[in-house]
DNA sequence: GTAGAGTTTGACACTAATGTCAATGTCAAG
DNA sequence: CTTGACATTGACATTAGTGTCAAACTCTAC
């Protein structure tokens, strides 16, 4: 899969991708005419990490996420101290982000109900499970 | 209450708080010598708005949020057509946002426990309710 | 082989969010 | 009255994330 099916597929743009890779949040092998290969892994992974970007996190957090990230799912069974410290500092702020979106979204759900605007509400979910 | 106390006790530099108030994200009253003037009221509101900020959302939408936040506390019991469409359309980016840091936060805490690092997480949760 | 679509890298530009600094004003304390 | 801490506004700089463009290359299809 070359650079511009990927892109399709995430909604991502060429750009972003190569802009990710050089920043070390991404790998991507190389085909014998040196254009950037996927494959299904590298479709997760990159919107993976356009989701953490877009939430706000820098992409030097949001590498050393994604490299526990990766790290637990093989199982990895030591941690080095920095790196665990590191990951739970980040925790707090995380949770807080997430405290606060779900707030804004719980508003808004209630707000548009109680202004009777169901309608909106379930134009916007149709389009979440498209 | 001064800019200066207000920044202390949100964490948000003074710098940010008159960029916010620039960008019609909040107000503040004003002394007779021309300092902003601050209530309780608006250390929440500035909490919120940098929260949201700080969660990706650009100024531009956090506006439309705390302004429809506003409204809903005020039971508002209308809301045009076009505010309802905006924040329908919100919705859908918001809750990946949220379901994208949860995913974080769950795969970090798992990885901290296993990796034997409880007393990470504890620190940063006592820093949390602190 | 030529055209066209997609790729490469690299440069430049732009925006939003911040940091920082300068010049000036206010006020409380010594 | 002077000093020091904090405020004001406004300008300028910086950073991160993106957009866009150019020159050159690859490959497919005609």
């Amino acid at each position: 899969m070359r650079i511009g099916d990927v892109a399709r597929r995430t909604q991502v743009p060429p750009r972003l991708i190569r802009y990710y890779e050089q920043q070390g949040l991404l790998e991507a092998d190389r085909m014998s005419n040196g254009y950037r290969s996927y494959r299904e892994e590298h479709v997760d992974r990159i919107q993976r990490v356009a989701g953490l970007v877009q939430a706000g996190l820098p992409t030097r957090l949001v590498k050393v996420l994604i490299e526990a990230e990766d790290a637990a799912a093989h199982d990895e069974p030591t941690c080095p101290q920095e790196t665990a410290e590191l990951l739970a500092a980040e925790l707090v702020p995380i949770e807080e982000r997430i405290a606060c979106l779900t707030r804004s979204r719980d508003t808004i759900r209630d707000y548009l109900q109680r202004t009777n605007h169901e309608a909106e509400l379930r134009r916007a979910a149709e389009r979440h499970s498209a």
